[in-house]
DNA sequence: GCCCAAAAGCTAAGATTATTAGCCTCAGCT
DNA sequence: AGCTGAGGCTAATAATCTTAGCTTTTGGGC
């Protein structure tokens, strides 16, 4: 029989594929194996497990999105930037729900993830520093940033807004908050009093 | 042998604690018969099977949710409740990161579930109203601040926050931020214009 | 107090899946 | 031509979910 000619690559491509038709619930190595037509302990020569698979495929995205989003951005500063930011977030994560919903659980403690996932981090830096941001506020703005996305396409995505109305609207709402909130605002200052601790 | 005196109720508790424990991988039927003193398909008596269990779980916990934020909010108006209603959120997920990760996943077109959501957007709309806005602009507010706190959570939970560093103070700017854009403005107007429609 | 129906257990069994072990074969290099 | 190792395969183990069908306890009605 003539060998699949499986690599690393070729399994995760297998793999995005059937996360995008059929959601991670089905990302099961039996259906890798059917879809490359091998054995599935045949996998194992090329991703050690499951595990392994779901992470190098998170990599794997977060990387492609990191640099669409990164594309998208270019040429572009400030509330324009931010817009174009926030509005491929939710593109991607309204054309690939599947692979939203797998990186926003990811949550590895690999350097390989955590570089990945530094690339997406690196452009919503690019995007705050357009807003004349930088030190300590340019993290505490980028982090705002990045909470607001996730957050608001988890909750959309979820169908955690009970009507479909006016999403577009809400998420218009958003940029614009952030905006006025990524603004240095040098006579109140982003400084707050001491926050009660978690725990 | 004398009967384990089993409920749907009593079933969730043991899943609950299980979940607390060792997290969503390992909340299993097996180990929810394990510690209710059954054989696992003896809690087919009581809950249809673990998809069933899991949706039952969120609602508990939903509804546990909403009423721990609404009590740390009564009394609270304006910029005290939303520092009340975001700080207790983020006290949840702290204190309960499994619970917090299982209802951030959930997404069932359940209607008890959507029940149990709608309490806690319930309280996120009292804030907002806290804060003297009303009709459409009400939504985009809660909308957004449902959103960041969200994917903050999130965020900090799945170490998205390369270093751990001055997370305190990053939720202090978000809260600041968030402020700043609920309070309405009748200048500016939270109108944008047409945004680029996903998909 | 007894009877009986239904609720709540149990065991057995089938289906999936992950994963390990050990074997076989083809491809390519010497 | 022969060897070696990568890439496949089958077999086997273990975990789990779930269904089927049996048994026992419980509690209400007579």
């Amino acid at each position: 029989m003539p060998r699949a000619g499986l690599s690393p690559e070729a399994v995760i491509d297998a793999a995005l594929e059937i996360l995008d038709e059929h959601g991670q619930e089905r990302l099961t190595l039996k259906a890798v194996a059917d879809r490359t037509g091998v054995a599935s302990p045949s996998l194992y020569k090329h991703v050690h497990g499951l595990p392994e698979l779901r992470r190098l495929l998170a990599i794997r995205i977060l990387g492609d999105t990191a640099e669409r989003i990164g594309l998208a951005i270019i040429g572009r500063t400030g509330q324009d930037a931010l817009d174009a930011y926030l509005t491929e977030y939710r593109i991607f994560a309204t054309r690939h729900p599947h692979r939203h919903a797998l990186i926003e659980r990811a949550t590895y403690d690999d350097p390989a993830f955590a570089a990945a996932s530094a690339r997406l981090t690196d452009v919503a830096d690019a995007v705050a520093r357009g807003f004349g941001l930088d030190g300590e506020e340019l993290l505490h703005a980028v982090r705002t940033m990045r909470a607001a996305v996730t957050g608001f396409v988890s909750l959309e995505r979820g169908r955690g807004y009970r009507t479909p109305t006016d999403i577009d609207a809400s998420f218009a709402y958003l940029r614009r908050a952030l905006a006025a909130g990524l603004r240095p605002d040098p006579v109140a200052g982003p400084r707050l009093a001491a926050t009660p601790q978690p725990g």
